[in-house]
DNA sequence: TTTAGCACTCGAAAAAGCTGAGTGCTAATA
DNA sequence: TATTAGCACTCAGCTTTTTCGAGTGCTAAA
């Protein structure tokens, strides 16, 4: 495995990425000066394909990269894409345009994903269940209804609505502080109908209604998604050119649209802060095959908080895909850093 | 244009909408007991075509129902689908699911529409900005946080974060009740940042306050939409037979999900009770022909509030979509009038 | 007015033919 | 020993031709 052929290789892929196109070693010695002559090549060529680098589509065409050869290519081959200053600026502006709610940041980041790089994109939120309770309100907004307003330690703030006719709104405050004043640190998924129900003892004017609330209070919490996710650039797809079938097509969009395959990207993750891809067969995930993902997380006040990541075909721009997960993870980081959201 | 045309029209256009296939006239006398022979058949083709009522897509294929042929068969002949029982009851059980919050009721509405018809379905929410303000709150959420709270006169609750350092809950009490007192009943899109500015000379101590929150309010109110729908189905553009073509697909696909496409649907659909289809080019909608347009509206306590919205194929089974719309729209305005959300 | 019969049409699918970009192998060359 | 020119061969994809059959319109008889 020699210079030569790393450099072959590379080649063949950067152009197959660009074209879509299988390699042919004429084109190849023509389009590029490499030095060398198309037979060269094409021994060069047959030794890649023996290492099971390259694969042919037929006897009589060129040669394309096997997942393997992607692989490669991907570890050690691969030169990482400079963003320009412009790129870079543009990603800071757009990132930074509106940094209230962290809900808001991340549809940014994931709109802004998908617009450079033509990939679909995912990005999920902070698991709010796993965080800490901070802070608590019930808030009466009409006769009917109450707001249940949930703060996480990490400033995350999420509003639910309960059903409740016509109740003083000072009772919600007693009940609310009793409840905050118990919970306050506790794992949002561990609000147990049993923890809120000891409050009776502390309340016992009011026994009654906190019996009324604890089912709703748990139901309400049970509707909380597990991952919460954002997704972009699914109209991508329709352009990638390996999807020429609308079979395939109508596949993958059920695949990326459905919560129970995003959780699983999300889930499957490990918690580094390397950029992992995972290339075809070997993106671990079932039926999406001659897919690649790209994924890193980002952290949030220190701590491993959530998933970036690509979904695109094999024949994607990885070197594009990495330089802008990698800025983008930097910038939000600094966003989610430097500002207590 | 006697009974037997009409009856004629109508079963080329039943077997077209199942099949997809244009539909020749020995097939017609075989499949359908018509008691005329083919030959017979054929004339009464050939007259329904002299009147424009079918076409053919070239002289030795079966025919195929013309845009004009649809107006006729929908005005005129179709039957109204009757639901059956278990699909009623399916309806209302799963509309009455969880009726707290009107996002969430048309949230539902709008997939079980997709969900019966296989159609593309388009839902509007009750625009916030044209309702009236009945309930405001400004509530401390965290340090850096404060959330507003508006409510609507028909009880629609809408929350929004505004950056806002460290301040009193009871001075955000006291903005926030003066603020109500004077914009009470006004309509929320009227509410100016004159109108907020009003209020100086009433807390003339937070004066300065007020004056850095009437640009974030004004901001926080552009951000609201002044479109706010549910799609649901998207899925099915992939199963429709007359969208083999990628690129068909693809164009339809970013005609749906474009919100200002969105909006111009539900803004050009007049404000009455019935259920009106556009068909074809008809459809008052540029660059989707092909494509019919099924629709109404709901009300909500007692006004027009939102449209109900079919996007298929011309050849799409307008007796089930006007049956289950029918239905629906009734379901939800007895939830709507029954229940103060 | 209806229908049987017949010649005709023409898209779609299958079969046949052509093309050219690609290959591997060999023998000459540096 | 590594490289390259040369050549025969392959085969997907495009074009052309052929075949097939579901459909038509028209006519003449019932």
């Amino acid at each position: 495995m020699d210079d030569r052929k790393l450099k072959i290789l590379q080649v063949i892929i950067d152009d197959f990425i660009r074209t879509a196109q299988p390699v042919g070693s004429r084109t190849l010695a023509k389009k590029y000066g490499l030095g060398i002559s198309s037979a060269t090549i094409r021994n060069e060529m047959a030794d890649l394909e023996d290492l099971g680098l390259l694969t042919q589509p037929h006897t009589s065409a060129g040669r394309v990269p096997s997942e393997d050869g992607y692989r490669l290519y991907v570890d050690t081959i691969m030169q990482n894409k400079k963003l320009d200053i412009q790129q870079k600026d543009l990603i800071r502006k757009l990132l930074l345009h509106r940094v209230i709610e962290i809900d808001d940041v991340i549809a940014q980041t994931t709109s802004i994903m998908a617009e450079m790089t033509g990939l679909v994109s995912l990005v999920s939120l902070p698991q709010f269940k796993k965080s800490k309770l901070e802070n608590m309100k019930l808030i009466k907004v009409t006769d009917s209804k109450v707001m249940l307003i949930l703060v996480s330690n990490s400033g995350i703030v999420k509003n639910l609505t309960l059903a409740m006719s016509d109740i003083n709104q000072r009772v919600l405050d007693m009940i609310s502080d009793t409840l905050l004043q118990k919970l306050h640190g506790t794992p949002i998924e561990e609000i147990t109908p049993k923890k809120i129900h000891n409050i009776k003892k502390e309340l016992v004017e009011y026994a009654d209604l906190i019996e009324y609330l604890v089912p709703l209070l748990r139901d309400t919490l049970r509707e909380i998604d597990d991952v919460d996710v954002q997704l972009e650039g699914v109209n991508h797809i329709f352009k990638y050119a390996e999807y020429q079938d609308i079979d395939k097509v109508r596949v993958l969009y059920e695949k990326i649209t459905d919560k129970n395959f995003q959780s699983q990207i999300v889930n499957s993750r490990p918690l580094t802060d390397d950029i992992s891809i995972g290339i075809g067969k070997n993106n671990q995930l079932e039926n999406l095959s001659e897919c690649s993902i790209v994924s890193t997380n980002y952290r949030f006040n220190g701590k491993q908080a959530g998933t970036l990541c690509f979904i695109g075909p094999t024949r994607m721009d990885y070197s594009l895909a990495v330089s802008v997960m990698g800025y983008i993870k930097e910038t939000l980081e600094g966003i989610f850093s430097g500002i207590y959201l």
